[in-house]
DNA sequence: CATTGTATTTCATCATGACAGAATACAAGC
DNA sequence: GCTTGTATTCTGTCATGATGAAATACAATG
């Protein structure tokens, strides 16, 4: 076994969480067993991450005694490269449409002709974009896209749906913020106000936006609302990957982002699903003015 | 070929509605051509719908002149007797989940196994089940039922996003109702109101219920709160073919429906909206009487 | 006796090929 | 020239087998 399998990175990395969460030190020794059980998952991968590990300096393994801890290493060191192979397709697939590069009617054997994919990956992707309404079947055989003229259209319904949801979202009965969570948040908004603006930055914002929005929907506790946002959340991103708003509507977001998290972490929940309203307002206006709709 | 396809069956039916809407008179001649341009669909499937409706003694081909209309047939002599093939196996592993007849984890050759399914419909299905969040995939093989203590708190979270949605879409600004889908939902009311109730009515009721709120859904304008109560109905159809709250709340159901109905003809959407808050709101509070919560 | 090491079984994914149906092109008939 | 008839090509689904990884059972070791 060389390379590590997706599996065995994220118990990697998981090991590592429940490593620096039980506060062990150096020289502690960790249990196969118990951590296949609290993993959820058998002893075999977890061996498999351990060996990992072991690469990476991290632990050593003492034969039939135990596995030891040499290092306590931050989780970000072990963090893989490659997060969700199917994601990129998704995202590189809807652009190609857009830019043109790609039919409005296709086949799936087209798409793993051009892009060297194969047939089960295809077929992931593409019902994964008919999820998102993004294609849909043809009654005989191949895919047609659904974007084209209405991508407008979608763009007011989407902030439309988003503004029945998310500021009830904060104000749901089941509604509870983890302290940890906001200061993190602030953190990285902070990070984004003071670093220089790049071309390269927009995959971040964007990323950052994203979590912050799923993230109030998922402390709502109610999981429809959390399941509808990230699925807004994954539409939007096909479009809005390349930030084309400039830094000072950047600047504008973080700051109403950060003006929620102060109400929120004095639970001032009211005020802000408010703030929220007009957040969404104001945002849904943004592209009006840098592309006015025809209609 | 002896059986019509499943979409041989969708262009027999959509060929019969054409006939319909052209008025169209024992006699005339229809053109497969021209038929498989409107259909979206090569002239192959055409052909074999056409053969289906031959068979039916409903048309006549005359070779090399066209084919010959012998009988207008109402569009409910056609309707396919099966549906959607997996929709059934839904419900159906879904129910069997419910019942204890499967266990909490299972592989997907267990299902196949049990059902007899070749594994694309076991995936299919899965992953469909996935999408309504009442499986999971398990870290290292195998799959996860969701559903079990988490049940009647996904109830209230499912009314509470409603609320949140269906009043609003009835105000959306590009909220628009055929007037004679008005008249069909209101003669369906009627007659379930009119018939005996028997233990089978339940499924024709629940899907009616399901149509009402789908269509006033869709008439909205707006494809996401449309694609949400959609994704609501499939989720309340695995727990509510069993009707068990008896006539007199299908009863007061149709009773509200039609209200609605009423202000949606006069194009009173704040009337109508304000009902059907109301509406879910008595609703979700029927399954607290006869099944109270214990929290 | 608890722990890791090893072997076996089970599982899911991928690759390949067969097959039925749909798309397309061309021929034939009125 | 327009229509249906026929043949060919293309496409997607299903079936089968190979492969690698996870689950499980058992052996070995301190």
């Amino acid at each position: 076994m060389q390379q590590p399998t997706r599996l065995q990175q994220d118990l990697a990395e998981r090991i590592v969480q429940l490593v620096n969460e039980d506060g062990l030190a150096v020289g502690d020794l960790l249990n196969e067993n118990s951590l296949a059980r609290r993993l959820e998952v058998s002893r075999t991968p977890v061996r498999g991450a351990l060996q990992h590990l072991e690469r990476l300096g991290i632990v050593a393994r003492r034969p039939n005694r135990g596995v030891e801890l040499i290092a306590i290493p931050r989780a970000e060191s072990i963090t893989a490269p490659t997060a969700d192979a199917d994601e990129d397709w998704l995202v590189r697939i809807a652009r190609d449409h857009r830019t043109a590069g790609l039919p409005q009617d296709i086949s799936e054997v087209e798409i793993m002709r051009r892009y060297g994919l194969n047939r089960p990956t295809v077929q992931r992707v593409l019902s994964r974009l008919a999820d998102l309404e993004m294609v849909e079947r043809k009654p005989g055989y191949g895919w047609r896209f659904l974007t084209g003229t209405r991508d407008t259209a979608t763009h007011d319904e989407s902030y439309r749906f988003r503004l029945m949801i998310e500021p009830m979202g904060i104000l749901e009965p089941g509604f509870r913020l983890e302290s940890s969570w906001i200061e993190n948040m602030r953190r990285l908004h902070a990070e984004t106000l003071e670093r220089p603006w790049q071309e390269s930055s927009s995959v971040a914002f964007f990323e950052m936006n994203a979590a912050f929005h799923e993230g109030l929907a998922a402390a709502s506790g109610n999981r429809f609302v959390h399941t509808a946002i990230r699925h807004q959340n994954q539409l939007r991103r096909f479009s809005q990957y390349d930030w084309k708003f400039g830094f000072e509507r950047v600047v504008v977001n973080c700051r109403e982002h950060m003006e929620m998290l102060d109400y929120l972490a004095r639970d001032e929940r009211e005020i802000a699903s408010l703030l929220m309203r007009r957040h969404l307002e104001r945002a849904s206006q943004v592209r009006s003015r840098t592309d006015p709709d025809p209609g």
